[in-house]
RNA sequence: GGGAGGGUAGCGAAGUGGCUAAACGCGGCAGACUGUAAAUCUGUUCCUUCGGGUUCGGCAGUUCGAAUCUGUCCCCUCCCA
């Protein structure tokens, strides 16, 4: 089979287990573990693909559902493809859409064909099967493509994720199936089955069996579990898929659920989380989450973080950030994001470089400690 | 000088006898956010030792009861001279 991707283990650390890679795609390499921006509507809010390459992104997602309704997979196509119609040139990975069966749970009907989703834009009633999903990814052509799935409520029944679990594999299948651009985009399997060991055993396994997954996703975390079930969801899944293949954590990144999936051997993560909480005013900080509209920061003219290398923090104090956000003006969800961001790559070069070295569970434990985690229920920031 | 309309919490603005410590918006303060329906959402915003206390320009009345009715004074806006 010719693959778009591949991946090899670089390093494994010698103290933890950990490891970093090497994920080779048609557009470019990149190392691994690392963490990447989502660009839902292929655009990474409020954020220029100049300013991602500064702060030293490699991959950047978009999403299938909301770019099928806008602007519509043929304008991409037209285009020529995600990077070209908006000006990335490193790698991209578009999710399925799966995630808005879950997000948009309370407009949408599962079926064994597919789901049907009344528009969140018009109420207009769409319908998405993995066949539509694999062939929207097609059109759109990143790097990197997501079979379709239901990423399932938590807490759900046993039955329920039996159901669901069996029905996603079958979508697997037939996404397989549809897969036009085989050897120009990789298409990658997602892991369900919940909290449940024996069914993300089952998920993954048969996903393996199936043969041509070019990576292979770990789904419905960060869904309103603990720590402590997350982690468990992430043993129970990388442990039934080949070593050698390259691992995604769907939806995950507080800086400690971050660190203890690298622990676990996951190499690649992607979160709303920075660029989130940063247009509400939220920065990720080496003392913790910080709500930088806060009165306290009136009379700080001292940078976001004083550790951090980004451009923000570079030019830019507290005071003018709590100014800019108590104005709502733009500049200060632009900043916060390049913040944010950064901080959450630069976590991702230090945790490779601590893999290098043969230190990452120094490492971690040090990072937990400083900021006060605890390794397996906290937010995390 | 004559006439008309107004003064309600930090601001704007409802309310025109009891269900009103007083809607709503803004502003303020605090919190949430994890494959993005999110530049969003939630809570709170007279004082309090949590029993209560003091409010709707000031004062004096009417009434069982007043932000709401009467008198008077102060101030603001507009129109006419």
């Amino acid at each position: 089979m010719t693959r778009a991707i591949t991946f090899e283990v670089t390093h494994v650390c010698k103290q933890s287990g950990a490891r970093t890679g090497l994920l080779h795609t048609p557009h470019g390499t990149v190392e691994t573990p690392m963490f990447m921006p989502v660009g839902t509507a292929a655009t990474v809010k409020f954020i220029s693909p100049e300013e991602l390459y500064d702060m030293g992104a490699g991959v950047i997602l978009a999403n299938t559902y909301h770019c099928w309704l806008r602007p519509g997979e043929d304008v991409v196509a037209a285009a020529g493809g995600l990077h070209k119609f908006m000006n990335y040139k490193n790698p991209m990975l578009t999710d399925c859409g799966g995630f808005q069966v879950f997000s948009l749970a309370d407009r949408r009907k599962i079926k064994e064909e597919g789901v049907t989703f009344k528009s969140h834009l018009d109420g207009s009633t769409l319908f998405l099967s993995p066949e539509k999903s694999i062939e929207i990814q097609n059109k759109l052509g990143a790097d990197m493509i997501m079979s379709f799935d239901e990423c399932p409520p938590y807490p759900a029944t046993y039955q329920y994720m039996e159901d669901s679990v069996n029905r996603t594999l079958r979508w697997a299948e037939r996404g397989l199936k549809a897969h036009k651009r085989v050897g120009e985009q990789g298409l990658f399997g997602i892991v369900q089955g919940g909290e449940f060991e024996d069914l993300r055993r089952h998920s993954a396994e048969s996903l393996v069996a199936m043969g041509q997954f070019e990576g292979y996703a770990i789904g419905g975390t960060s869904v309103g579990e603990t720590k402590e079930t997350m982690y468990k969801m992430i043993d129970y899944s990388v442990k039934h898929l080949p070593y050698e293949e390259v691992r995604y954590l769907m939806g995950v990144g507080s800086t400690d659920a971050l660190l203890e999936g690298i622990l676990r051997n996951v190499d690649m993560f992607d979160c709303v989380l920075p660029t989130r909480i940063a247009r509400h005013g939220t920065l990720m900080s080496s003392q913790g989450r910080i709500s930088i509209k806060k009165q306290e920061y009136e009379y700080d003219f001292g940078p976001l973080d004083p550790e951090c290398d980004c451009y923000t923090c570079k030019n830019y104090s507290r005071a003018y950030l709590r100014h800019l956000f108590r104005c709502n003006e733009g500049l200060g969800s632009r900043l916060l994001s390049i913040h944010n961001l950064r901080f959450l790559i630069r976590l991702m070069e230090e945790a490779r470089q601590a893999i290098k070295e043969d230190r990452f569970l120094d490492f971690k434990n040090e990072f937990f400690a400083r900021h006060n985690l605890n390794s397996i229920d906290s937010r995390g920031f």
